[in-house]
DNA sequence: AAGCCGGGGAA
DNA sequence: TTCCCAGGCTT
């Protein structure tokens, strides 16, 4: 009787703590074997996690592995040149985490003695780092009871309660559960990246596997056949297509190169020297550049996506008289271009334009 | 609160 | 093609 009551106490919340239990169980059984969860290092986890902002797990992979061949630990990477910690995060995006991460290394070893501080306050205070990674780091790393949510933890959490809002009220109301939610003793890294997994590879967006599901038995959405309306999709910016012209300007084996400014969009980032054509009022780039270029054949047409711009970029070929070089502009060797910190747009023209290093850097 | 930042993999 | 990703910063 007595244990009938606690039982039923318990059950109030069971759906809850059963399908807790279920998550866990799943997650150690079918967790992908990612590089980063064979460390606990937390300058190497502190690593993946602001790579895999806004960033898929495939495309962060090469770049943690050469990112910690090249910066294993944090005073190097407080010590390096900003353009070598650039160079070896050209491609991926997003190029303030590379900024910031460096930023947050020189402060770790200020202000913390070079190591890792395990207090979140203070965690969040360094640069580039919010509340996901703040908890992330400090959950996986050190198994601390921090909360997070990233966009799969929402949407895990909003399925599982049933919760119909739209994406920002969601994002604030999966912060009080996650805090609720998280084990206070032990496992809050477990238990965070098992939430994370399952709507990695599972609890998709679109077309969740709802039948594999280790918790679907407790999940409200499913139980309302509302799965498929919840979180409510985001409004999205109108797209603005850009067209763009990319100068191939060659003379005795090096290439015209030219660097962005130090503010602004691919910060001190290097490509080709590019041009806005439309829309006439520049939106990425600037209308002109600051030499004049005798125009040649064009070599190609490349589409890209930066943010809500559809770019279409023509490769031309371009003739440069005696004109002296302004600073950004600057002859580069071939060979040596793949070393410079490539806007993803360059990566890929020097790849059509020259068949140079059709992959990542470094690789 | 809303806008902005890169690039790519998957559907 | 479209969607959206292990977000954070600025205004």
């Amino acid at each position: 009787m007595t244990k009938r009551k606690v039982n039923k106490q318990a059950g109030k919340g069971s759906a809850r703590f059963e399908g807790r239990a279920r998550l866990l169980a799943w997650y150690a059984r079918e967790r992908r074997d990612l590089p980063w969860r064979r460390t606990s290092d937390p300058f190497a986890i502190w690593i993946s996690e602001a790579m895999l902002q806004q960033t898929r797990v495939e495309a962060v992979i090469g770049y943690w592995e050469r990112f910690l061949a090249r910066f294993p630990d944090i005073r190097t990477l407080a010590q390096a040149p900003e353009q070598d910690v650039l160079s070896a995060w050209s491609g991926l995006g997003y190029y303030r985490r590379a900024r910031a991460l460096r930023a947050a290394a020189q402060a770790i070893v200020e202000r913390h003695g070079g190591e890792f501080p395990r207090d979140a306050e203070l965690v969040r205070e360094l640069p580039g780092i919010g509340p996901y990674t703040a908890g992330a780091v400090l959950s996986i790393a050190f198994d601390l009871p921090e909360p997070l949510v990233d966009g799969n933890v929402a949407r895990v959490l909003a399925r599982w309660f049933a919760h119909e809002a739209d994406a920002v009220a969601t994002q604030k109301w999966a912060w009080e559960r996650a805090r609720e939610l998280v084990p206070q003793r032990a496992g809050a890294g477990e238990w965070n990246q098992a939430l994370m997994e399952l709507g990695a590879t599972v609890c998709t967006p679109q077309r969740p596997r709802c039948e594999t599901c280790p918790v679907a038995r407790s999940c409200a959405a499913l139980a309302q056949g509302a799965v498929a309306r919840i979180p409510r999709p985001k409004v999205r910016p109108e797209p603005v297509d850009v067209e763009l012209v990319a100068w191939v300007v060659e003379r005795r084996g090096a290439i015209l190169m030219e660097q962005r400014p130090a503010e602004g969009r691919m910060a001190g980032l290097w490509q080709l020297p590019t041009v806005q054509v439309a829309p006439v009022r520049p939106e990425l780039f600037p209308a002109r550049l600051t030499v004049e270029l005798e125009p040649g054949p064009e070599l190609g047409v490349e589409r890209h996506a930066i943010t809500r711009h559809r770019i279409r970029m023509v490769l031309r070929r371009g003739e440069l008289g005696r004109a002296s070089l302004p600073e950004r502009l600057r002859w580069v060797p071939r060979e040596e271009t793949l070393r410079l910190p490539l806007t993803g747009m360059a990566r890929k023209s020097l790849a059509r334009a020259f068949g140079l290093g059709k992959r990542a850097p470094g690789g």
